[in-house]
DNA sequence: CATAATTTTGGTACCGATACCAAAATGACA
DNA sequence: TGTCATTTTGGTATCGGTACCAAAATTATG
C-alpha cells in the first residue's frame, strides 16, 4: 500500500516510472504524443499512488487557476443564496472552484455592525488569481457608488472579467447585467385594485438602493398614470429583513390616516415581518390589509396566509451571470443578453382567493 | 500614472528601484534586515505601482495556501448559512479565504435531483492545496457512512487538517466537534406537559440521519421516563425543509388516532410547514395543536404564531469550528471542545402566553 | 588607520508543474 | 543495410516568489 500521507510530484512520479518528467506530464494532460505502452505503465502508477499534479505549479506557468471569486453582501439572504447555489452548480460543472466572499454590506448583519470593506476583498481575490470575479450585490447596488469604489472596481476589471449582476455604471471595465427591476410592480398594483384597494402602501427596502428606487418610481409611477390618488406618507422605507418589514409597517400602522389598505414589500421576508406587525396591531391579512411581495422566497409559501409575490426567476439570473463570467473568461466575445420578465404568483395574502371586494 | 493592467513581479519592482528581489521580498516581508532608507524607497515604488506578491508563488514555497475548504450540504439552509458567516468572518480575519463548495446532498435540491458527489470535492480541494477543511453535514451526517466515503475522509485527513462538526466516527483521521443534538427535547417536553398536553407528535427529519436519531431518541425516552403513553404512530418523518413538514404533518392529520395534540418539528421551517397544513386542515395554531421546533431560523420570530423553538447557539457553533481547524494547522495541538446547550425560547406557538390549560 | 564586528545587500537554488527544442528510438522504403 | 521520416522521449528554462549563503558596505574598536 503506497504511503499517500504526502503528496507526491511528478517528479517522484517519474522517477518510480523510470521516465522522465516530460512523459509524465504528457500522460496527465492526454497528450497523443505518448506510446500506449508508457501511458499505460504511467497511468498505472499515477491510480496505485493517487497522484494528482498541483494545481498550483500549474496555475503558475499556465496563468489560470481554475478558480473564481464570487463577492456576496449577504449569503443569508435567500436571493443571494439561491443565486450562488445556480452559479457553484454551474461552475463546478466546468472544473472551477469558488472562492466565497460575504461582505456583510447592507446585511442583516446578525447583530454585529461592520461590514467588511468590498475593497479589502478585490486586493485578496486578485492575490489568488482568480480567473475572474462576480459581484452579487453590496456598494455596487447603491444609486450612487463612491468613487474609492469604483476605482477599486476599475483596476480589478482591468487585469481580469469581472461581471456584475446589477445596474450599469458608466466607464467601469465590468460587465453588467442589467436586471428587471421594477418589472411586475405594475401587474402588482392591478391584481391590488381588481381586489378593491386603492389605498396602496409600499413598505421595506432602502433609500439609495438601486432596487429601492427603481421599485418605487415603478409604484408611484403607476398609480399616477391609473390616476390614483397617491401620498408619500404610504411609503415607509427600512430596508431588507423581516424585522424591516415589521418596524416598517409597524409605523404606517401607528395613525389611521397613513395606515393603507394593501401593502406592496420589497421581499418576502419583509412581508412576513408586515403581517406579522400588522397582526399585532389585531388586524388581518388579507381581510384588513392586503400584503404583495416583489421577491419570492421559499419560505413565502407556506406562511399564513401564503404570500402572493413575484418571482425573480433567480436561476436563470444566476446561470446567466455564471455564463457570463466564463464566457468572458474564454474570450468568447459573444455578449449575452438577459431578460427576464418578473412573474406574478397569486396566493392567498392580497385576497384573491376569497373572491370578494375589498373595501378601498 | 503607472499602467497596471498586468500584475507586476517581483523583479520589475526591483529592476524599478534598483536594488535586488532579495531586497524586495525583505521589503514585503517586513524582515528587519533591511536599512530604513531602502525600505522607504521600495515601499514607495511599491504603492506607487499597486503592486502585491503572487500568493501562488507565495504558495509554492512556503506550502501553504491561505486558504480553507469549506464543504457544506446546502448553503440555503440557515442553519448552515448563519454557520459559514461566522466561519468566514473569523477566516478572513486571520487572512485566509475560503473555498465554499456545496454539495447538494439531502437538501432541499431546489428541483434538482442530483447531487454533487463529496468525493469530487475532496479532490479539487486538495489539488487546490488548501491549508485545512471544514466539512458541515453531507454524508458524515449519517448514522452510518459508507466505505467509500470513510476512505476518502481518511485519505484527505492524512494529509491536511480535517475538521467535522458532527458525531465522531471511529478510526478517521479527522476531528470532531460533537454537538450536543438532543439537548433541549426534554425541556421542550416538559414546556408541552406543562401547557396541558400529552399527546406529543415528531415532525420532520429523516431517518438514518444523526441529528434525526438523536432527537428522536431523547423524544421517546423522556416520554418513556415520564410515564407518558408512546405511540409511534405520532412519528412523522420526511426532510429538513418547509415542504417536508406540510406533508409530514398533513399525514398525522389524515386520522384523527394520529393526530397529536402538540408536536415537535426538526426545525423553524418543517415548523412552518406544519403549521400550514395544520390551518390548511381547519385547525388553529396554538388552539388546537401546540408546535414546537428543534431549530431556531431568523424567520421564526416572524411567523403566525411565532415560534417557541430552541437556539442551537449556531455562531458559537461555526467560531468553535473554523478556531478547531486554524488551530490544528497552527499545530497548536491545544484540544478544543465544544459545549453548547440548546436554550429554550419561549413564543407563541405553543401557547404558552395565552396562560390557559389546554385539553391533552 | 587597519582590522574586526555588524549591518545591509546580492546571487541563486528551489517549490512543481509546463513548454519548447533537441535527441533517441522506431518504422518505412529504396 | 543505409537513409530518411515519424514517433517517442529527455533536458532544461520558466512562472514568481522564498531561503540560504556569500559578498559588500558600514560602523565599532584597538
Amino acid at each position: 500500500m503506497p504511503d499517500d500521507r504526502k503528496k507526491l510530484t511528478i517528479y517522484q512520479i517519474a522517477e518510480l516510472s523510470g521516465v522522465s518528467v516530460s512523459t509524465i506530464s504528457r500522460v496527465i494532460n492526454n497528450s497523443p504524443y505518448v506510446s500506449a505502452r508508457t501511458k499505460a505503465r504511467v497511468t498505472d502508477i499515477i491510480n496505485k499512488h493517487n497522484f494528482s499534479p498541483s494545481s498550483l505549479a500549474r496555475a503558475m506557468t499556465s496563468n489560470h487557476t481554475k478558480t473564481l471569486g464570487v463577492i456576496v453582501s449577504d449569503i443569508t439572504n435567500p436571493y443571494f443564496s439561491e443565486l450562488y447555489l445556480e452559479i457553484q452548480r454551474y461552475a463546478v460543472d466546468l472544473g472551477y472552484s469558488i472562492i466565497l466572499c460575504n461582505t456583510f454590506y447592507g446585511g442583516s448583519n446578525h447583530g454585529v455592525s461592520d461590514a467588511i470593506p468590498e475593497n479589502t476583498y478585490f486586493q485578496m481575490i486578485l492575490d489568488k488569481q482568480v480567473d475572474g470575479v462576480l459581484i452579487l450585490g453590496g456598494e455596487i447596488d447603491r444609486d450612487h457608488i463612491s468613487d474609492a469604489y469604483k476605482e477599486a472596481l476599475n483596476r480589478m476589471g482591468k487585469q481580469i472579467p469581472v461581471v456584475i449582476l446589477g445596474e450599469s455604471v458608466p466607464d467601469c471595465n465590468c460587465i453588467f447585467l442589467n436586471r428587471n427591476l421594477s418589472g411586475g410592480i405594475p401587474a402588482l398594483i392591478h391584481h391590488l385594485l381588481a381586489l378593491g384597494r386603492r389605498k396602496i402602501g409600499f413598505v421595506g427596502g432602502e433609500e439609495g438602493i438601486r432596487t429601492t428606487t427603481a421599485r418605487l418610481t415603478a409604484y408611484t409611477q403607476t398609480l399616477k398614470n391609473l390616476g390614483i390618488s397617491f401620498d408619500s406618507s404610504l411609503i415607509s422605507l427600512s430596508n431588507y429583513y423581516a424585522p424591516d418589514g415589521y418596524r416598517a409597517m409597524a409605523k404606517l400602522l401607528e395613525q389611521p390616516e397613513t395606515t393603507p389598505t394593501a401593502i406592496i414589500c420589497m421581499n418576502d421576508a419583509v412581508a412576513q415581518g408586515a403581517i406579522r406587525a400588522i397582526n399585532d396591531k389585531g388586524l388581518s391579512v388579507p381581510k384588513d390589509i392586503s400584503v404583495a411581495s416583489c421577491d419570492q422566497f421559499p419560505s413565502g409559501e407556506y406562511t399564513s396566509p401564503r404570500l402572493t409575490t413575484l418571482d425573480q426567476q433567480n436561476s436563470y439570473l444566476g446561470r446567466m451571470s455564471i455564463m457570463t463570467l466564463i464566457n468572458a473568461i474564454n474570450n468568447d466575445s459573444e455578449g449575452i443578453s438577459i431578460s427576464h420578465q418578473p412573474r406574478l404568483i397569486i396566493r392567498e395574502s392580497c385576497g384573491a382567493h376569497l373572491g370578494i371586494q375589498f373595501q378601498q
